[in-house]
DNA sequence: GGCGGTTGCTTGACTCTTCAACAAACGTAC
DNA sequence: GTACGTTTGTTGAAGAGTCAAGCAACCGCC
């Protein structure tokens, strides 16, 4: 192993913003929807995709993509979904291995009913104060970064 | 409550960007962490930062800020290394209430040996192919939303 | 000097995530 | 058709974080 690359002093402080936010801005969120809806940041995660999913449809495997999270976390959420009556299991017609998320009836309006709070908590801990300009370098350095995970996974 | 200030397009595509960062990132570093230092992320933060104080002491109050954690959970934290001999507690000499967290010797070497292979995966996740003005966006975005959340933080 | 509010820290219960092991169905090759 | 490796999904135990409650020390004030 030859001598690490250590970061610049302008990396270093890019980092450590970068990974205060990671640590804050979740537990914002989760602490908002918690209080308002019941739910944390991946459950709205989660009930938002459904909702825009042809049919409020979706194969656990690409919910679990679209999230962001291994398939072993989303069967644990969905389960809790479930039992909370926001979301039902069908077994895909096309593949007797896979399972399809549906979003009922009750889930559509919890999350019809909790969007707009939580809208306004990441508008107001996310944008508010950021230019056009700013947006455009967060959506395209996030970019880089997510290019970088996939090209490098380490699992 | 009035009509909710919806999200522009570029700002959902730049929000779904962030969120695919902050529930993947700290994933990916603290496998890398777990797998080669037999860490978190978080904790190797809390080495980090205690390792660059003044006698390697950091009262935990200070330590729970700097490393942007609760009280509760670097109580948590601190206890776990302590158990693995890499940190011990101290009481404050001007304050009976306060604790100090020391680095021990052990602590010290850990961080040491941690350190490359650790930066090294912040460097391929997130700093590969980032030019130098994608660095300084990063920091200056990452800044206003911390200064977004502590002007209005949800708890 | 002692009362009341605040600060620093810990604890335990609850919830959530990960990881590894597992099972069932798929599909390809022979 | 059957054997092998892969894909899809679930489960249970172990590890971590949050929250609320609690305790002790501090500080300002009368």
């Amino acid at each position: 192993m030859s001598e690490p690359r250590w970061l610049t002093d302008d990396e270093q402080q890019a980092w450590r913003a970068l990974a205060a936010v990671m640590l804050r801005l979740p537990n914002e969120l989760d602490r908002q929807l918690k209080r308002d809806a019941g739910m944390g940041e991946y459950e709205y995660w989660v009930l938002a995709i459904l909702s825009e999913a042809p049919d409020r449809t979706l194969q656990l495997r690409d919910l679990a993509e679209y999230s962001n999270a291994s398939q072993s976390r989303l069967s644990h959420v969905i389960s809790r979904l479930e039992k909370r009556g926001w979301v039902r299991r069908e077994p895909s017609p096309t593949d007797a291995r896979a399972s399809n998320a549906v979003l009922t009836d009750d889930g559509w309006d919890t999350i019809v009913s909790a969007a707009p709070g939580h809208v306004e908590a990441v508008r107001t801990a996310v944008f508010d104060g950021l230019t056009e300009r700013d947006v455009d370098d967060l959506k395209r350095v996030c970019g880089h970064i997510l290019a970088n995970i996939d090209a490098n996974p380490q699992g």
